[in-house]
DNA sequence: TAGGCCATCTGGTCCT
DNA sequence: AGGACCAGATGGCCTA
Protein backbone atom coordinates (compact mmCIF):
# COMPACT_ATOMS: atom_id res chain seq x y z
CA UNK A 1 0.00 0.00 0.00
CA UNK A 2 1.39 3.35 -0.67
CA UNK A 3 0.79 6.45 0.66
CA UNK A 4 0.14 9.32 -2.11
CA UNK A 5 2.33 12.60 -2.02
CA UNK A 6 1.14 15.64 -2.56
CA UNK A 7 2.50 16.89 -6.13
CA UNK A 8 6.08 18.39 -6.34
CA UNK A 9 6.89 17.57 -2.98
CA UNK A 10 10.11 16.48 -2.42
CA UNK A 11 10.76 13.06 -0.48
CA UNK A 12 12.38 13.63 2.61
CA UNK A 13 13.59 9.88 2.78
CA UNK A 14 11.97 6.47 1.35
CA UNK A 15 11.19 3.83 3.24
CA UNK A 16 10.14 0.75 0.96
CA UNK A 17 7.29 2.03 -1.41
CA UNK A 18 6.41 4.83 0.80
CA UNK A 19 7.48 8.61 0.46
CA UNK A 20 7.46 10.46 3.81
CA UNK A 21 7.60 14.15 2.64
CA UNK A 22 7.55 17.67 4.70
CA UNK A 23 3.94 18.03 4.50
CA UNK A 24 3.50 14.34 5.77
CA UNK A 25 5.28 15.89 9.11
CA UNK A 26 3.66 18.75 9.22
CA UNK A 27 0.24 16.68 8.68
CA UNK A 28 1.40 14.24 11.02
CA UNK A 29 2.06 16.80 13.85
CA UNK A 30 -0.73 19.15 12.95
CA UNK A 31 -3.23 17.26 12.30
CA UNK A 32 -3.21 13.42 13.18
CA UNK A 33 -6.59 12.75 13.15
CA UNK A 34 -7.05 14.27 9.90
CA UNK A 35 -4.61 12.20 8.23
CA UNK A 36 -6.23 9.40 10.33
CA UNK A 37 -9.27 9.85 8.47
CA UNK A 38 -8.05 10.16 5.30
CA UNK A 39 -6.32 7.34 4.87
CA UNK A 40 -9.44 5.31 6.49
CA UNK A 41 -11.44 6.87 3.78
CA UNK A 42 -8.57 5.94 0.72
CA UNK A 43 -8.45 2.45 2.64
CA UNK A 44 -12.58 2.02 2.32
CA UNK A 45 -12.54 3.15 -1.28
CA UNK A 46 -9.69 0.85 -2.66
CA UNK A 47 -11.76 -2.14 -0.74
CA UNK A 48 -15.02 -1.16 -2.17
CA UNK A 49 -13.27 -0.88 -5.67
CA UNK A 50 -12.03 -3.81 -5.48
CA UNK A 51 -15.57 -5.40 -4.23
CA UNK A 52 -17.33 -4.09 -7.19
CA UNK A 53 -14.39 -4.85 -9.55
CA UNK A 54 -13.66 -8.24 -8.62
CA UNK A 55 -16.13 -9.84 -5.93
CA UNK A 56 -19.30 -8.07 -7.44
CA UNK A 57 -19.23 -10.13 -10.59
CA UNK A 58 -18.88 -13.67 -8.80
CA UNK A 59 -21.87 -12.50 -6.53
CA UNK A 60 -23.89 -11.50 -8.90
CA UNK A 61 -23.29 -14.84 -10.98
CA UNK A 62 -23.70 -17.20 -8.21
CA UNK A 63 -27.13 -15.38 -7.64
CA UNK A 64 -28.14 -15.60 -11.57
CA UNK A 65 -27.34 -19.33 -11.09
CA UNK A 66 -29.20 -19.80 -8.01
CA UNK A 67 -32.00 -17.92 -9.48
CA UNK A 68 -31.65 -20.46 -12.70
CA UNK A 69 -31.85 -23.57 -10.57
CA UNK A 70 -34.85 -22.48 -8.98
CA UNK A 71 -36.25 -21.75 -11.57
CA UNK A 72 -36.18 -25.33 -12.37
CA UNK A 73 -37.73 -26.80 -9.43
CA UNK A 74 -40.73 -28.53 -9.43
CA UNK A 75 -42.87 -29.46 -6.32
CA UNK A 76 -41.50 -32.87 -5.25
CA UNK A 77 -38.49 -33.38 -6.53
CA UNK A 78 -37.12 -30.15 -5.45
CA UNK A 79 -33.90 -31.36 -3.56
CA UNK A 80 -33.36 -33.88 -5.89
CA UNK A 81 -33.18 -31.73 -8.79
CA UNK A 82 -31.50 -29.43 -6.80
CA UNK A 83 -28.65 -31.34 -6.08
CA UNK A 84 -28.43 -32.56 -9.78
CA UNK A 85 -28.21 -28.45 -10.74
CA UNK A 86 -25.82 -28.22 -8.14
CA UNK A 87 -23.97 -30.66 -9.79
CA UNK A 88 -23.54 -29.72 -13.13
CA UNK A 89 -22.36 -26.05 -11.51
CA UNK A 90 -19.74 -27.80 -9.70
CA UNK A 91 -18.94 -28.76 -13.03
CA UNK A 92 -18.58 -25.79 -14.30
CA UNK A 93 -17.18 -23.96 -11.73
CA UNK A 94 -14.42 -26.54 -10.68
CA UNK A 95 -11.10 -25.74 -12.24
CA UNK A 96 -10.48 -27.65 -15.69
CA UNK A 97 -7.53 -29.57 -15.43
CA UNK A 98 -7.06 -28.98 -19.18
CA UNK A 99 -8.31 -28.33 -21.93
CA UNK A 100 -9.83 -31.23 -22.64
CA UNK A 101 -12.11 -30.58 -19.57
CA UNK A 102 -13.53 -27.20 -21.18
CA UNK A 103 -13.74 -28.98 -24.95
CA UNK A 104 -15.66 -31.65 -23.32
CA UNK A 105 -18.43 -29.21 -21.15
CA UNK A 106 -18.68 -27.31 -24.40
CA UNK A 107 -19.18 -30.61 -26.02
CA UNK A 108 -21.51 -31.55 -23.40
CA UNK A 109 -23.83 -28.60 -24.15
CA UNK A 110 -24.76 -29.82 -27.72
CA UNK A 111 -27.31 -32.31 -27.01
CA UNK A 112 -27.89 -35.63 -25.52
CA UNK A 113 -26.49 -37.28 -28.41
CA UNK A 114 -22.71 -37.59 -26.76
CA UNK A 115 -24.28 -39.86 -24.33
CA UNK A 116 -22.38 -43.04 -26.36
CA UNK A 117 -18.56 -41.59 -25.97
CA UNK A 118 -19.51 -40.68 -22.16
CA UNK A 119 -17.03 -42.08 -19.64
CA UNK A 120 -14.63 -42.53 -21.70
CA UNK A 121 -11.75 -39.87 -20.53
CA UNK A 122 -11.09 -41.47 -16.76
CA UNK A 123 -8.30 -43.50 -18.54
CA UNK A 124 -6.43 -40.03 -19.84
CA UNK A 125 -5.95 -38.46 -16.51
CA UNK A 126 -2.45 -39.77 -16.39
CA UNK A 127 0.74 -37.43 -17.53
CA UNK A 128 0.20 -38.43 -21.26
CA UNK A 129 -0.81 -35.63 -22.86
CA UNK A 130 -4.83 -35.27 -22.74
CA UNK A 131 -6.73 -36.66 -25.18
CA UNK A 132 -9.66 -34.97 -26.88
CA UNK A 133 -13.43 -35.75 -26.51
CA UNK A 134 -15.82 -35.40 -23.26
CA UNK A 135 -13.85 -36.33 -19.99
CA UNK A 136 -16.89 -36.69 -17.77
CA UNK A 137 -20.64 -36.07 -19.39
CA UNK A 138 -22.26 -32.73 -18.66
CA UNK A 139 -25.56 -33.47 -16.99
CA UNK A 140 -27.69 -31.44 -19.35
CA UNK A 141 -31.23 -31.17 -18.88
CA UNK A 142 -32.37 -34.30 -20.58
CA UNK A 143 -30.42 -36.41 -18.89
CA UNK A 144 -31.12 -35.10 -15.70
CA UNK A 145 -35.04 -36.33 -17.07
CA UNK A 146 -33.65 -39.89 -17.81
CA UNK A 147 -31.74 -40.01 -14.57
CA UNK A 148 -34.69 -39.19 -12.85
CA UNK A 149 -36.70 -41.26 -14.69
CA UNK A 150 -34.73 -44.30 -14.47
CA UNK A 151 -34.21 -43.72 -10.80
CA UNK A 152 -37.96 -43.39 -10.12
CA UNK A 153 -38.60 -46.78 -12.17
CA UNK A 154 -36.16 -48.09 -9.87
CA UNK A 155 -37.83 -47.22 -6.53
CA UNK A 156 -41.13 -48.29 -7.79
CA UNK A 157 -39.22 -51.53 -8.67
CA UNK A 158 -37.62 -51.56 -5.27
CA UNK A 159 -41.21 -51.03 -3.47
CA UNK A 160 -42.96 -53.56 -5.58
CA UNK A 161 -40.08 -55.94 -4.44
CA UNK A 162 -40.27 -55.13 -1.03
CA UNK A 163 -44.07 -55.62 -1.11
CA UNK A 164 -43.90 -59.06 -2.39
CA UNK A 165 -41.06 -59.73 0.39
CA UNK A 166 -43.49 -58.51 2.99
CA UNK A 167 -46.77 -60.71 1.74
CA UNK A 168 -44.29 -63.57 1.57
CA UNK A 169 -43.61 -63.28 4.80
CA UNK A 170 -47.24 -62.41 5.84
CA UNK A 171 -47.74 -65.62 4.59
CA UNK A 172 -44.99 -67.33 6.45
CA UNK A 173 -46.32 -65.80 9.45
CA UNK A 174 -50.21 -66.79 8.95
CA UNK A 175 -48.36 -70.70 9.07
CA UNK A 176 -46.06 -70.31 11.86
CA UNK A 177 -47.18 -71.27 15.22
CA UNK A 178 -48.31 -67.81 16.12
CA UNK A 179 -50.19 -65.30 14.48
CA UNK A 180 -52.02 -62.26 14.77
CA UNK A 181 -52.83 -59.64 12.34
CA UNK A 182 -52.85 -56.81 14.85
CA UNK A 183 -49.70 -57.05 16.69
CA UNK A 184 -47.64 -59.07 13.82
CA UNK A 185 -44.36 -61.04 14.52
CA UNK A 186 -41.04 -58.97 13.47
CA UNK A 187 -39.91 -59.97 10.35
CA UNK A 188 -36.85 -61.50 11.90
CA UNK A 189 -38.58 -62.95 14.55
CA UNK A 190 -40.80 -64.82 11.89
CA UNK A 191 -37.97 -66.18 10.08
CA UNK A 192 -36.64 -67.55 13.42
CA UNK A 193 -39.93 -68.93 14.02
CA UNK A 194 -40.34 -70.60 11.01
CA UNK A 195 -36.93 -72.07 11.52
CA UNK A 196 -37.82 -73.77 14.61
CA UNK A 197 -41.02 -74.71 13.07
CA UNK A 198 -39.47 -76.68 10.45
CA UNK A 199 -36.52 -78.07 12.91
CA UNK A 200 -39.30 -79.14 14.96
CA UNK A 201 -41.36 -80.81 12.52
CA UNK A 202 -38.25 -82.64 11.38
CA UNK A 203 -37.32 -84.04 14.72
CA UNK A 204 -40.99 -85.17 15.10
CA UNK A 205 -40.85 -86.63 11.51
CA UNK A 206 -37.62 -88.18 12.38
CA UNK A 207 -38.12 -89.69 15.97
CA UNK A 208 -41.74 -90.85 14.78
CA UNK A 209 -42.91 -90.31 18.24
CA UNK A 210 -44.59 -87.29 20.47
CA UNK A 211 -42.43 -84.78 21.66
CA UNK A 212 -41.75 -83.70 24.99
CA UNK A 213 -43.76 -80.60 25.60
CA UNK A 214 -40.89 -78.49 27.15
CA UNK A 215 -38.56 -79.34 24.27
CA UNK A 216 -40.92 -78.57 21.37
CA UNK A 217 -41.62 -75.74 23.06
CA UNK A 218 -38.07 -75.05 23.84
CA UNK A 219 -37.37 -76.08 20.01
CA UNK A 220 -40.18 -73.84 19.37
CA UNK A 221 -38.34 -70.39 21.16
CA UNK A 222 -35.17 -71.61 20.51
CA UNK A 223 -33.13 -67.97 19.73
CA UNK A 224 -36.35 -66.16 19.97
CA UNK A 225 -36.64 -63.11 21.49
CA UNK A 226 -38.50 -62.77 25.19
CA UNK A 227 -41.10 -60.90 23.99
CA UNK A 228 -41.23 -63.50 21.06
CA UNK A 229 -40.74 -66.29 23.27
CA UNK A 230 -44.03 -65.13 25.78
CA UNK A 231 -46.01 -64.91 22.45
CA UNK A 232 -45.40 -67.95 21.07
CA UNK A 233 -45.96 -69.75 24.39
CA UNK A 234 -49.19 -67.77 25.37
CA UNK A 235 -49.84 -68.79 21.84
CA UNK A 236 -49.36 -72.34 21.82
CA UNK A 237 -51.03 -73.08 25.47
CA UNK A 238 -54.34 -71.05 23.74
CA UNK A 239 -53.97 -73.62 21.37
CA UNK A 240 -53.97 -76.55 23.91
CA UNK A 241 -57.04 -74.72 25.38
CA UNK A 242 -58.89 -75.90 22.02
CA UNK A 243 -58.15 -79.10 22.60
CA UNK A 244 -60.54 -79.08 25.46
CA UNK A 245 -63.25 -78.27 22.76
CA UNK A 246 -66.27 -79.96 21.33
CA UNK A 247 -66.70 -79.92 17.60
CA UNK A 248 -69.40 -78.28 16.56
CA UNK A 249 -71.67 -80.13 14.15
CA UNK A 250 -70.46 -78.61 11.27
CA UNK A 251 -66.79 -80.50 12.37
CA UNK A 252 -64.92 -77.04 11.64
CA UNK A 253 -66.00 -75.30 14.82
CA UNK A 254 -64.89 -75.74 18.31
CA UNK A 255 -66.85 -74.51 21.19
CA UNK A 256 -65.13 -74.60 24.60
CA UNK A 257 -68.52 -75.42 26.98
CA UNK A 258 -67.06 -73.54 30.10
CA UNK A 259 -66.29 -70.52 28.32
CA UNK A 260 -68.29 -67.58 27.72
CA UNK A 261 -67.35 -67.52 23.52
CA UNK A 262 -66.75 -70.25 21.41
CA UNK A 263 -63.79 -70.24 19.36
CA UNK A 264 -62.54 -72.37 16.34
CA UNK A 265 -60.01 -74.03 16.66
CA UNK A 266 -57.83 -73.13 13.83
CA UNK A 267 -58.71 -68.65 14.54
CA UNK A 268 -57.26 -68.33 17.33
CA UNK A 269 -54.75 -64.79 17.08
CA UNK A 270 -52.17 -63.80 19.47
CA UNK A 271 -51.15 -60.57 20.18
CA UNK A 272 -48.09 -59.08 21.18
CA UNK A 273 -46.78 -58.34 24.61
CA UNK A 274 -48.06 -55.07 24.46
CA UNK A 275 -51.89 -56.55 25.07
CA UNK A 276 -53.83 -54.84 27.02
CA UNK A 277 -55.79 -58.07 28.00
CA UNK A 278 -51.93 -59.35 28.61
CA UNK A 279 -51.16 -59.06 31.84
CA UNK A 280 -47.57 -58.20 32.12
CA UNK A 281 -45.45 -60.34 35.60
CA UNK A 282 -48.16 -62.71 35.87
CA UNK A 283 -48.17 -63.88 32.43
CA UNK A 284 -51.84 -64.52 33.07
CA UNK A 285 -54.00 -64.19 29.93
CA UNK A 286 -57.23 -61.93 30.26
CA UNK A 287 -59.62 -62.63 27.38
CA UNK A 288 -62.95 -60.75 27.90
CA UNK A 289 -63.06 -60.40 31.50
CA UNK A 290 -61.28 -63.74 32.27
CA UNK A 291 -58.15 -64.80 33.17
CA UNK A 292 -56.27 -67.82 31.56
CA UNK A 293 -53.60 -67.77 32.61
CA UNK A 294 -49.83 -66.69 30.96
CA UNK A 295 -49.61 -66.17 26.77
CA UNK A 296 -52.22 -63.79 24.64
CA UNK A 297 -54.77 -62.74 23.60
CA UNK A 298 -56.95 -64.56 21.64
CA UNK A 299 -58.14 -62.73 18.75
CA UNK A 300 -61.63 -63.34 16.95
CA UNK A 301 -63.42 -62.47 14.32
CA UNK A 302 -64.97 -59.02 14.39
CA UNK A 303 -68.24 -59.57 15.63
CA UNK A 304 -68.44 -63.62 15.38
CA UNK A 305 -66.45 -66.63 16.93
CA UNK A 306 -65.49 -67.58 14.33
CA UNK A 307 -63.31 -66.72 11.27
CA UNK A 308 -64.77 -65.25 8.21
CA UNK A 309 -63.74 -67.25 5.74
CA UNK A 310 -65.09 -64.95 3.04
CA UNK A 311 -62.43 -62.38 3.96
CA UNK A 312 -59.86 -61.40 1.10
CA UNK A 313 -57.25 -61.98 4.27
CA UNK A 314 -58.31 -65.09 5.12
CA UNK A 315 -56.32 -68.05 3.47
CA UNK A 316 -55.81 -71.59 3.51
CA UNK A 317 -53.67 -73.24 5.27
CA UNK A 318 -50.14 -74.07 4.03
CA UNK A 319 -49.60 -76.37 6.31
CA UNK A 320 -51.11 -77.97 9.49
CA UNK A 321 -49.41 -76.18 12.97
CA UNK A 322 -48.38 -78.70 15.25
CA UNK A 323 -49.92 -78.36 18.58
CA UNK A 324 -48.18 -77.55 21.68
CA UNK A 325 -48.50 -81.72 22.55
CA UNK A 326 -47.33 -82.55 19.66
CA UNK A 327 -50.48 -83.24 17.83
CA UNK A 328 -51.23 -81.27 14.13
CA UNK A 329 -53.10 -78.36 15.23
CA UNK A 330 -53.80 -74.80 15.27
CA UNK A 331 -55.09 -72.69 13.07
CA UNK A 332 -56.75 -73.95 10.52
CA UNK A 333 -57.35 -70.67 7.77
CA UNK A 334 -59.51 -71.37 6.00
CA UNK A 335 -59.71 -72.18 3.21
CA UNK A 336 -60.69 -71.21 -0.80
CA UNK A 337 -64.03 -72.73 -1.85
CA UNK A 338 -62.35 -75.54 -2.80
CA UNK A 339 -60.99 -76.16 0.41
CA UNK A 340 -64.32 -76.29 2.00
CA UNK A 341 -64.12 -79.92 2.41
CA UNK A 342 -60.41 -79.42 4.07
CA UNK A 343 -60.65 -79.42 7.73
CA UNK A 344 -59.27 -80.88 10.55
CA UNK A 345 -61.48 -82.78 13.55
CA UNK A 346 -59.81 -83.08 16.60
CA UNK A 347 -61.03 -84.92 20.25
CA UNK A 348 -59.11 -84.70 23.19
CA UNK A 349 -60.75 -86.84 25.44
CA UNK A 350 -59.37 -88.05 28.80
CA UNK A 351 -58.45 -84.76 30.26
CA UNK A 352 -60.43 -83.19 33.50
CA UNK A 353 -58.96 -80.22 34.66
CA UNK A 354 -60.25 -77.51 36.86
CA UNK A 355 -58.16 -74.89 35.57
CA UNK A 356 -59.42 -72.42 32.64
CA UNK A 357 -55.75 -73.15 31.41
CA UNK A 358 -52.67 -74.73 32.22
CA UNK A 359 -49.70 -72.12 33.34
CA UNK A 360 -46.15 -72.48 31.28
CA UNK A 361 -44.28 -70.19 32.61
CA UNK A 362 -41.13 -68.57 29.94
CA UNK A 363 -38.60 -66.94 31.05
CA UNK A 364 -35.69 -67.68 33.72
CA UNK A 365 -37.75 -69.37 35.91
CA UNK A 366 -39.27 -71.58 32.36
CA UNK A 367 -38.78 -74.90 30.77
CA UNK A 368 -35.12 -72.97 29.51
CA UNK A 369 -34.00 -73.20 32.93
CA UNK A 370 -34.77 -76.75 33.61
CA UNK A 371 -37.94 -76.81 35.71
CA UNK A 372 -40.76 -79.48 34.91
CA UNK A 373 -43.74 -77.87 33.58
CA UNK A 374 -45.09 -81.03 31.84
CA UNK A 375 -46.93 -81.93 34.11
CA UNK A 376 -48.91 -78.75 33.25
CA UNK A 377 -50.26 -79.81 29.91
CA UNK A 378 -52.65 -82.57 29.77
CA UNK A 379 -51.60 -85.83 28.12
CA UNK A 380 -52.48 -86.37 24.99
CA UNK A 381 -54.81 -88.89 24.23
CA UNK A 382 -56.24 -88.96 20.68
CA UNK A 383 -55.35 -86.31 17.77
CA UNK A 384 -57.71 -86.93 14.71
CA UNK A 385 -56.59 -85.59 11.00
CA UNK A 386 -59.10 -85.63 8.36
CA UNK A 387 -57.84 -84.40 4.97
CA UNK A 388 -59.08 -85.65 1.86
CA UNK A 389 -55.57 -84.14 0.51
CA UNK A 390 -53.83 -85.63 3.51
CA UNK A 391 -51.00 -87.44 1.73
CA UNK A 392 -48.04 -85.35 2.75
CA UNK A 393 -49.06 -85.65 6.70
CA UNK A 394 -49.72 -89.04 6.83
CA UNK A 395 -46.22 -89.66 8.21
CA UNK A 396 -47.55 -87.21 10.75
CA UNK A 397 -51.07 -88.59 11.27
CA UNK A 398 -49.76 -92.39 11.79
CA UNK A 399 -48.25 -91.46 14.93
CA UNK A 400 -50.86 -89.25 16.17
CA UNK A 401 -53.07 -91.90 15.33
CA UNK A 402 -50.80 -94.70 17.57
C1' DT B 1 -35.78 -39.86 25.02
C1' DA B 2 -33.60 -44.09 23.45
C1' DG B 3 -34.21 -48.11 21.01
C1' DG B 4 -36.60 -51.23 17.90
C1' DC B 5 -38.89 -51.84 13.71
C1' DC B 6 -40.20 -50.49 9.35
C1' DA B 7 -40.67 -48.23 4.64
C1' DT B 8 -38.36 -45.90 1.31
C1' DC B 9 -34.61 -44.06 -1.35
C1' DT B 10 -30.27 -44.71 -3.32
C1' DG B 11 -26.05 -46.37 -5.37
C1' DG B 12 -23.45 -50.46 -6.33
C1' DT B 13 -23.00 -55.07 -8.28
C1' DC B 14 -24.27 -58.90 -10.96
C1' DC B 15 -26.79 -61.11 -14.51
C1' DT B 16 -29.39 -61.59 -18.82
C1' DA C 1 -29.24 -51.41 -21.19
C1' DG C 2 -32.19 -52.77 -17.95
C1' DG C 3 -33.72 -55.53 -14.15
C1' DA C 4 -32.93 -58.01 -9.76
C1' DC C 5 -30.77 -57.98 -5.61
C1' DC C 6 -28.39 -56.03 -1.81
C1' DA C 7 -26.86 -53.01 1.82
C1' DG C 8 -26.47 -48.44 3.79
C1' DA C 9 -28.77 -44.15 5.04
C1' DT C 10 -32.63 -41.75 6.63
C1' DG C 11 -36.78 -40.55 8.75
C1' DG C 12 -41.25 -41.90 10.87
C1' DC C 13 -43.79 -44.42 14.27
C1' DC C 14 -44.32 -46.78 18.49
C1' DT C 15 -43.16 -48.33 23.09
C1' DA C 16 -40.79 -48.68 27.45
Amino acid sequence: MASPSPPGEASLCECGRMSITGSHVMALANDVPAIWAWHQSWLLATMLSRLFSEVLPDVQRLAADWAEDNEDEDGKNKDEEHDLCELEDDDLDEPLEGSSRAESEMAGDDDEDDEAEEEEGDENSGDKPKKRGPKKRKMTAARMQRSKMRRTKANTRERTRMHDLNSALDNLRKVVPCYSKTQKLSKIETLRLAKNYIMALGEILRNGKRPDVVAYVQMLCKGLSQPTTNLVAGCLQLNTRNFLTEPCSDGARFHVPSSPFSVHPYSYRCSRISSPHYQPGTGALNVRGQSYGSGYEAVYPPGGTSPDYNSPDYEAPHSPPVCLNGGLSGRQQAPSEADRNYHYSMHYSGLTTSRPSHSIPFGPSGPRSGGSHSENIPPFHDVHLHHDRAAPYEDLNAFFHN
